[in-house]
RNA sequence: GCGGAUGUGGCGGAAUUGGUAGACGCGCUGGCCUUAGGAGCCAGUGGGCGAAAGCUCGUGGGGGUUCAAGUCCCUCCAUCCGCACCA
């Protein structure tokens, strides 16, 4: 007993057991896996780069204590895992201090990614890092500049001047997915629309196969799709031409709606349209139409954007022909109509479409019904009083076209189709698809990013520098200020170059690239991360795409994910790439709250992992984040919960200690004789129980990452041992053997979740490498129970719980509830309607 | 407005296929051990009535299907998240 009274004083350390097997990993490389394939099954588990900033946040234990836990579980399974790590180094944050600090972005990033480095492997993930990178290292942007020039090659990259976001605080310009509610999604400004030459990625090439191949993926979650899909926004209709018969000029407008032509009774064009002012000039209009067009470009994304606005335009004193009645229509601008989608001008039916309807009551434009409800007998139903309020938009089957020539009678669906055939025929309209995807912005006027490798030569216009001059080196400059254009404007040194075609002077390009190329990419580089001849061997990268579990926040759901799917096809189509999809399985965490509220400097709230590792270790750190809740869905922060866990470990750990010292007429871990019937009670008790958890976690990591629940497992099978521990001290070779494997198998189904304490226990008990160990499996003949608990209920309410044989037949499980007493006094009497019998769980009586 | 998700004890959450609601943990209560303990170990803990046995109510509200519903169907409510003049 005094051993036992010595081991309860005992301390659990992590400070003193983690770093020891941080030094082994690391010492050994433990977690390097090797690019050349052998006979195991590779499996890609990656967690999405980390942007460094100051030291890691909460969301990064959580990612990775989710990542790690499954590279562990699959390593152990047998698989070659890769596992690696970078940063996502380039980007506005760095270069902002920059601006206040005058230090150089790349000290600070430095700084970052040397404490993120350090602090993960506090947290002991197993990351390969031989295959660590920050996207601003020359050795890696090379590659980044080396894409964008196949692109540029591919016609996917070009220049364009169009009417683009502009952050005035950042002074750069902002891709469409950067532009959340009207504002810069970094800083929150509100973004004006400029006119400005810039890059584009053509990704709107592959809006349907980015569409298609959801169907390729194997598991994302559904709301990521949804918003991707909806950010494409894919809809079906027709480009239908009307003429501008003074000017001589014709106008395609895009409608889903071509069956309500006929009710078409005015035309508008959107203030950033290339014609407007054309179409007014020297009229009496232009005054009026040049200040509406002027007042729409001062105004805000943001002001321009909300649909409860009052609807506003002015007539040009155009007209333009209804294709499918000759008859002409009068021209507006307006701002309700957008450049950015379709052709910048729709036909506006009033009568069928919301805002159509608000502006002609506003500007007093006849409002014609051509749609109209059918009735059960198929003949359209009066709803002239409804039009008076609202219009009717409804598409549903069984609409009937009224007021539409030759149409008049046929369905919507039908017409539909019918009229734009009919146009098609004569060239006055087609069959189009259209989509809400822009095409990329990628070019950016800042300094802390991939240089764009152009040069722009007055003789030869946009030259490729030449592959083997990669990479453009991002060069020093003193000031970091963005003056509209980037700063790298004012290296003139480095803009100043000879044109690699015509050798006579020209300039670099100075903008640099928008983060997300960085990242859109870089999967693929760790596949092959010391390459220094090319971005990847084409037969490795091929090996380990594409990524088997991708995990990251939700927040990333279209720009990064769609962006990295929109590279790995273009790539692909190169032929540089197998892979279509870059990430098979797509598992988005949730975040972690504190006080239920997002953590964040404003509010006070935010708590860094660094001082629970320091305080509880980060076995204690990593084991919270998950046994709080489902990984997929938010969760509160509770500093009592992390106690919990702590003690939980230490009991865990405990336990080892004890174990090892006092059950010495066994050793090793292994499984006491290969049947249950050897054992005494309380050795089948816990080897029952071990198994058990070995059958429960392995179904909580396969499919689905249900590590709470895992873990709760693993704690209620150290609370058995705990019950019989003192017992089985007390008895023979056979209790201890069950004893010493009951304990180690808890070590090693916690080594996903804890590898440091997971690793030590094990050691304590077995002397070996619980990573070396294969996941252990569950011997059936432990889980199936001689006796059930049998449900008996009357009339669907349980009345008593009875120990039954497990193989008891029906009959004998009735005869087993009738004779309860518990039961006879609810059945006593009564006229027993229906037995229910659910094989070895339940049986109902149902009595009147 | 459109689309999606969620709603279970005092709290975080379990319940994999319709079959014991509340696993596991926190908190709380009691006991043991201890010079002491904010350490450790053991036990109890959804609400109501009851000394107990037991009865009864109970998974956001209402309705339904079923021998049986947290789980399936209808409907309403609340909260959160996306999108939002996309023709």
């Amino acid at each position: 007993m005094a051993e036992e009274n010595e081991i309860q004083h005992l301390r659990y350390d992590p400070a003193e057991i983690e770093p020891k097997w941080q030094r082994i990993w690391r010492d050994e490389k433990t977690w390097h896996v090797s690019n050349k394939p052998d006979e195991r099954a590779k499996s890609y588990v990656l967690e999405m780069l980390p942007y460094p900033s100051g030291e890691p946040h909460m969301g990064h234990l959580k990612v990775y204590s989710v990542g790690d836990a499954l590279a562990h579980y699959r390593r152990r399974r047998g698989m070659r895992v890769l596992h690696p790590m970078g940063y996502d180094s380039f980007g506005l944050p760095a270069e902002n201090f920059a601006i206040k600090t005058g230090r150089h972005p790349r000290e600070s990033t430095e700084a970052a990614i040397a404490e993120f480095r350090r602090q993960f492997e506090t947290w002991g993930i197993s990351i390969d890092w031989d295959r660590e990178f920050g996207t601003h290292q020359p050795t890696y942007y090379r590659w980044t500049q080396w894409i964008f020039l196949k692109l540029f090659e591919a016609g996917l990259a070009y220049q364009k001047e169009a009417a683009v976001n502009w952050c005035p605080n950042d002074q750069t310009v902002l891709a469409n997915e950067q532009v959340v509610d009207g504002a810069c999604e970094r800083c929150g400004a509100a973004v004006e629309i400029k006119q400005l030459k810039q890059w584009f990625f053509k990704i709107t090439e592959y809006a349907e196969r980015l569409l298609d191949d959801f169907a390729k993926l194997e598991s994302w979650p559904d709301n990521v799709i949804t918003m991707q899909r909806n950010w494409i926004g894919r809809s079906e209709g027709a480009e239908v031409v009307f003429r501008c018969e003074e000017m001589g000029i014709d106008y395609p407008v895009f409608t889903t709606r071509p069956d309500t032509l006929f009710g078409a009774t005015f035309f508008v064009m959107a203030p950033e349209h290339p014609d407007v002012l054309r179409l007014v000039e020297g009229t009496e209009q232009e005054a009026a139409v040049r200040d509406y067009v002027n007042a729409a470009a001062r105004k805000s994304k943001e002001e321009r954007g909300s649909d409860d606005k009052e609807k506003s335009g002015v007539p040009l004193g155009r007209s333009v022909v209804n294709p499918v009645n000759g008859e002409p229509i009068p021209m507006y601008v307006s701002d309700y109509v957008l450049m950015e989608y379709g052709t910048g001008a729709i036909m506006a039916v009033p009568a069928h479409d919301q805002r159509d309807y608000e502006f002609a009551n506003k500007y007093g434009v006849e409002i014609r019904q051509v749609i109209a409800p059918a009735g059960d007998d198929g003949t359209p139903v009066d709803i002239a009083g409804d039009l008076a309020r609202a219009a009717y938009v409804s598409s549903t089957e069984s609409d009937v076209l009224v007021n539409s020539g030759d149409f008049s009678g046929k369905s919507s669906v039908d017409a539909k189709r019918e009229i734009t055939g009919w146009l098609a025929a004569d060239g006055r309209g087609n069959a189009t698809v259209n989509y809400k995807l822009r095409d990329w912005l990628v070019s950016r006027q800042r300094y802390w990013g991939c240089p764009i490798p152009v040069v722009h030569c007055p003789s030869c216009g946009t030259v490729a520098v030449p592959e083997a001059r990669l990479p453009v080196e991002l060069p020093d400059v003193d000031d970091y200020v963005p003056k509209g254009k980037s700063p790298l404007a004012a290296a003139t040194d480095w803009v100043n170059v000879t044109c690699p075609e015509c050798k006579g002077p020209a300039e670099r390009e100075t903008d640099t690239m928008d983060t997300f190329v960085d990242s859109s990419w870089y999967f693929m580089r760790y596949t092959d991360a010391r390459n220094d001849r090319e971005a990847w061997h084409r037969a490795v990268l091929n090996e380990w795409m594409p990524v088997d579990n991708y995990i990251g926040g939700v927040e990333h759901a279209i720009l990064h994910l769609m962006y990295a799917r929109f590279f790995t096809k273009a790539l692909h189509d190169l032929g540089l790439v197998g892979a279509v999809e870059p990430f098979k399985n797509l598992f988005t965490q949730g975040m972690i709250t504190r006080d239920g509220a997002k953590m964040s400097k404003s509010k006070g709230n935010v708590i860094s992992p660094s001082s629970y590792v320091e305080r509880y270790g980060a076995d204690t750190a990593r084991c919270y984040i998950l046994f709080i809740g489902p990984p997929d869905q938010d969760a509160d922060w509770a500093d009592e919960g992390v106690e919990g866990v702590h003690r939980f470990l230490a009991r865990l750990w405990r336990l080892g200690v004890e174990v090892s010292r006092r059950a010495e007429n066994a050793s090793g871990v292994l499984a006491p004789g290969d049947s249950a019937d050897a054992l005494g009670e309380s050795a089948l008790a816990v080897s029952r129980k071990a198994h058990w958890a070995i059958d429960k976690v392995t179904g909580d990591m396969v499919g689905r990452f249900a590590f709470n629940t895992a873990i709760a497992a693993v704690m209620e099978l150290v609370n058995e041992i705990y019950k019989h521990k003192d017992a089985l001290y007390q008895g023979a070779a056979e209790d201890h053997a069950a004893l010493r494997f009951a304990t180690a198998t808890a070590a090693s189904l916690l080594f996903p979740f804890a590898p440091h304490l997971g690793a030590e226990v094990y050691e304590m008990l077995g002397g070996e490498r619980v990573w070396e160990v294969n996941w252990p499996t569950a011997d059936q003949s432990f889980l199936a129970a001689d006796t059930i608990t049998l449900i008996v209920q009357v009339n669907g309410k349980v009345r008593d719980k009875i120990e039954a044989s497990a193989d008891a037949g029906q009959d004998d499980l009735i005869a087993l509830a009738r004779a309860s007493e518990r039961v006879s006094a609810h059945v006593e009497g009564k006229e027993t309607v229906k037995e229910i019998v659910v094989p070895g769980k339940l049986v109902n009586l149902v009595v009147r």
